[in-house]
DNA sequence: TCAAAAGTGTTGTTGATACACCCATGA
DNA sequence: TCATGGGTGTATCAACAACACTTTTGA
């Protein structure tokens, strides 16, 4: 069995990811402009070709490592596998798409042909790109609610509010801020540095500046209903 | 670039699945025993190599085709795709895996090398698929708390106490039958048939039989905190 | 009329939203 | 001292868990 599998047509297999960032209260993705032919000028996701010593993750870290530093991308996970038969042009190429998230207080140098476009708004995308870039945003919409993910939108320290208008443009809707410091300080997620920023131009109380306690991603409330039952004291 | 993606190492892709149905009040997983080596004798998941012209849910489709009926297949979807080099001994095979259940009602005919495996005592498996097995049963539990997954896993009709013991036997903890009801039916997802099933041999009240309102998954539950705010009347 | 199983009512808790009010700073 | 934004306190609400109680059946 397993010794013909691969007597059948060549079959490639690509990496992709969406990398997301809050930039000037909006959500982006990173997309680069394709210079050749097929869709020559559409915009489409950073990645590439799966090389046979590296598994699909180490891959997608390896090719945005161009793109972006790598220190600066604080998440990545995998969305799913995109293989219509007929996703790109000739030969098939199987897909295995990514989330990548960056937190909003660096700018990386991203290369001539690449640009950070709004989600709101995307460009004309080549082949099934668009599809992966809402994949990649209803995915980071629904870990935000149950997972600490927000710590890779967000810088080190920040003040409840930063954070807040975080939340409210990775989300789409206003977030309260008073809730939301709430929520993840009950949740453990929070604390706070001791440190302030300095008040606007406007005036206003200095904010107390909080950090998240810690990186990678886990869930933190994580049964919806149906909660087993709580051990007894 | 795209050129040249075909003049690497072959790869081969294949889809696999974790079939799991509630039987004996048990969660089972369907796993055949494998008649060549590698892995001689060990148990390994159903599925095959990807077709050139079918993306990877069609292929899983067809290839469980050939050990369970595709009607009594109530719902498939992505796990992940896993890729490490050396997972599987000789050229290099990356496979997307699949979530796959079957209703507790149907006792589908299998080939005789498959059975039906307990999910807390697995046995020897091949290659990585025990992790496979073990990410299916996270992502059903999770889904079950707030998605309709459910249906995928009960009969058209069924009573609430057996219900529960879905639940239980899938959730592995103790579930409260008359929450379970209030939870579901607040959702809107469940609908009394009208019908009434016997009462059992030891007496008691006969149950009222009801069914999940559709087919699908959709999301139930779907915002655990941050939620939008409410359309105001 | 009793045991068994199903179904209902009630109470309490938790986790979240909404919003009024208080605090600290710059001009 | 006032405008501006940050922070706290509190009322309220919704969803769920727990459990006692009632109903309906078979023997």
């Amino acid at each position: 069995m397993r010794s013909h599998i691969n007597t059948h047509a060549p079959l490639a297999h690509e990496v992709l990811a969406a990398v997301l960032q809050v930039r000037s209260d909006t959500l982006k993705v990173l997309l680069w402009r394709r210079a050749l032919d097929p869709h020559l000028g559409r915009w489409s996701l950073p990645g590439g070709r799966l090389r046979p010593d590296e598994d699909v993750e180490t891959s997608i870290r390896r090719q945005l490592a161009e793109k972006v530093d790598v220190r600066q991308l604080k998440h990545v996970e995998q969305l799913a596998v995109f293989s219509a038969p007929d996703r790109v042009p000739g030969p098939r190429v199987v897909a295995t798409a990514f989330l990548g998230l960056v937190p909003s207080d660096v700018d990386p140098e991203i290369p001539e042909d690449t640009e950070w476009h709004d989600l709101a708004a995307l460009p004309r995308t080549a082949f099934d790109h668009e599809a992966i870039v809402l994949r990649a945003r209803d995915r980071l919409r629904s870990k935000l609610c149950y997972t600490n993910v927000g710590f890779a939108l967000a810088p080190s320290e920040f003040s409840v509010s930063a954070l807040r208008s975080l939340y409210s443009a990775a989300l789409g809707y206003r977030v309260d801020a008073t809730n939301l410091q709430r929520v993840l300080s009950r949740r453990g997620q929070l604390v706070p540095t001791g440190r302030t920023s300095p008040s606007g131009r406007a005036g206003g109380r200095p904010a107390a500046l909080f950090s998240f306690v810690g990186e990678g991603v886990h869930i933190t409330d994580p049964f919806a209903v149906f909660r087993p039952p709580p051990k007894r004291h």
